[in-house]
DNA sequence: CTCATATTTCGCCATTTAACGAATTATAGG
DNA sequence: CCTATAATTCGTTAAATGGCGAAATATGAG
């Protein structure tokens, strides 16, 4: 039970679904991105971070000096994981807030500054 | 948006999910068997029913002095909310907190006390 | 009508949680 | 070594949430 309450905490805020969407799109970001992003402080994000690391929804590789998160795949998370991230997915389908975040992450990406953590 | 986190808000509890379970196996119970399974104040129960009623995952029944709920059915639940409440039963199969409820509420169901509410 | 029962609504309190800034850790570059 | 930058951890504060009891609502029974 305490996996599952993990993952359905994890989910109950706006701020981290909005990283799982940006996730799901791009593939892998680095937390500074998510922190322009979503225009959090770094400790918040970093927080949210855990917790969706914690229910194992995302995963980190440490490159450097800069951490990158994906979502975790369907490898090496728990079927329960896997499902969820799909039903998020399939749910956030034509939101006008992920919409935004979409638009806003092509021009984040493509900046050139900021291009240190590898896109 | 709204809707969504209305439904991942609404997961983010652990008697919220019990509810949902025990509705899963029973297919329909009226308020006090709920109070009785949860051992809660009436009046948490009743606000965890209108929450999980908010987000559309469960129906409202009303019979009487009773009212018997249940879940949203394929019929009239958004998509969202129909693969939701699969995620939860898939997710939930083999839990001791779920287990135990369902011994207990197979007792609670066949006692012949509390029988006025229909089951 | 009056009373009892089932449920909900409301107001309050305790706990949890999201947010921030400051301090800490880790790493790259000079 | 020293500095700058990325990220995390920690402590604090404000808001949200879960819990309860009391009061209100609704309905059936006498």
């Amino acid at each position: 039970m305490l996996p599952f309450m993990n993952i359905t905490k994890a989910l109950a805020d706006e701020s981290r679904i909005r990283i799982l969407m940006a996730l799901h799109q791009s593939g892998e970001l680095c937390v500074c991105h998510l922190i322009d992003l979503l225009e959090l402080a770094p400790s918040t994000v970093s927080k949210h971070l855990f917790l969706l690391k914690n229910a194992r929804l995302v995963v980190a590789r440490k490159d450097g000096r800069w951490v990158h998160y994906r979502l975790n795949d369907r490898k090496s998370a728990p079927q329960t994981v896997v499902d969820a991230l799909a039903w998020v997915a399939r749910s956030i389908t034509d939101d006008s807030v992920v919409e935004a975040d979409r638009q806003r992450l092509d021009h984040l990406l493509t900046a050139p500054l900021k291009a240190g953590c590898g896109s």
